[in-house]
DNA sequence: TACAACAAACCGACCAGTCGGTATAAATTC
DNA sequence: GAATTTATACCGACTGGTCGGTTTGTTGTA
């Protein structure tokens, strides 16, 4: 166990590394260098662990999604009976971490991908990957909450579940942009309001079209 | 005339270029090179006239502003009597350009934010400018319809008009993920919706909290 | 003794930025 | 109004340093 876990610390520690410097610096800004250093091995320990800096930028996309993967199946708000309050609860929960400083509740996928995706396909569809799973696990209560209210629309629990992430994703960027999260914080109010109103309001408005 | 246009020529192609090349890769990894090749200029030119590449992200930032200040200036929505009608003509307006690849309709702003907002400040604040900047004038539009509609909210036409920013680049970060348009236009879907149930829905909704 | 896990020197390509110079034309001088 | 100065736009070779990645060697351990 303790060998198990030296064996692999250096890679954790690249790891780990990588999710701070990238939110923070950005992929192509961050330099293999400056992962060694923060992460405190070497260049040689480095390609050791992984074949190049796009195969380090795949693996800390899977690292991500494991971390927050675990970080929100802990989260207190699947003990609600009531799917939409699940959803309403993740939303309060999304709201609640917008805390400290910008890399660290900004998200590395979303990050990411913005630099990656027409030049290291790999990396992109790892962040893609990171981002549908994560709306996938939203979509099962929006979908249960949708049956319980017997909500017939012309929108899927798919594409709200993906609108959330669409929210979020620019949240952030309003937060990067103003130095803080209080328009993040903002958006997300909207977001829930939104739901809230989906799942209140008397059925039938076609006059959207 | 002729001798004016001449005269800038150099300029204006650096920038025309860095708004289609940063948008493809990203501004780290775009190499003043790359620039210079695209904009087919030499490197003296660049720094004859951007001291820095620094200086000339800002200089994008803001002929990025004036370039799409004036396409939706342009737009059609704006003849619409009802204000209302304005913000969802030009949420369909923002729809119906997703056309084409990623880079043609993906925001600058947005991209490059990601990138400087920790490590360029100069950057971060051109790009904040940018977004901000367009918001306000939608916020004319959604404070008008609130006050034609007589609404009386929790959320402010300025906070609306930032959430509408949020859900269009957390659209195109979706589009860049899974290679298309197809989730941002969705998106877009539901924000017309929200706006539409704020403004058709009976007011009190206590219960949002 | 064999192999994974490192360490560190090293490499060529590429990076942002510099510098001495040229071309052109407007402004100034005589 | 011819000659000269000044300003602007532009050119492209060059530099010091950084980049991702390689190579060679050492250590710990089973």
């Amino acid at each position: 166990m303790v060998k198990a876990a030296k064996k692999i610390s250096a890679r954790i520690k690249i790891l780990d590394a990588a999710l701070s410097v990238i939110r923070t610096q950005g992929y192509a800004a961050t330099s293999v260098d400056d992962l060694c250093f923060v992460a405190a091995v070497t260049k040689g320990a480095f390609f050791h662990h992984f074949k190049s800096k796009e195969d380090l930028a795949v693996a800390a996309a899977q690292h991500w999604s494991e971390l927050t993967g675990g970080l929100f199946a802990a989260a207190p708000y699947h003990s609600h009976a009531d799917p939409l309050d699940r959803v309403l609860g993740y939303l309060d929960f999304r709201a609640a971490i917008l805390q400290g400083a910008l890399p660290a509740f900004t998200c590395l996928a979303g990050t990411m991908v913005q630099e990656t995706y027409d030049s290291h396909p790999a990396i992109r569809d790892a962040c893609a990957l990171s981002i549908t799973g994560h709306a996938a696990k939203i979509e099962t209560d929006i979908a249960e909450a949708m049956e319980h209210y017997g909500i017939v629309a012309d929108w899927s629990a798919a594409s709200l579940a993906l609108h959330t992430q669409a929210v979020l994703q620019g949240a952030f960027i309003l937060a990067k942009a103003t130095g803080g999260p209080e328009l993040a914080a903002q958006s997300i109010q909207h977001l829930r309001r939104y739901i809230v109103l989906l799942f209140t309001t008397p059925s039938k408005l076609e006059e959207i079209s």
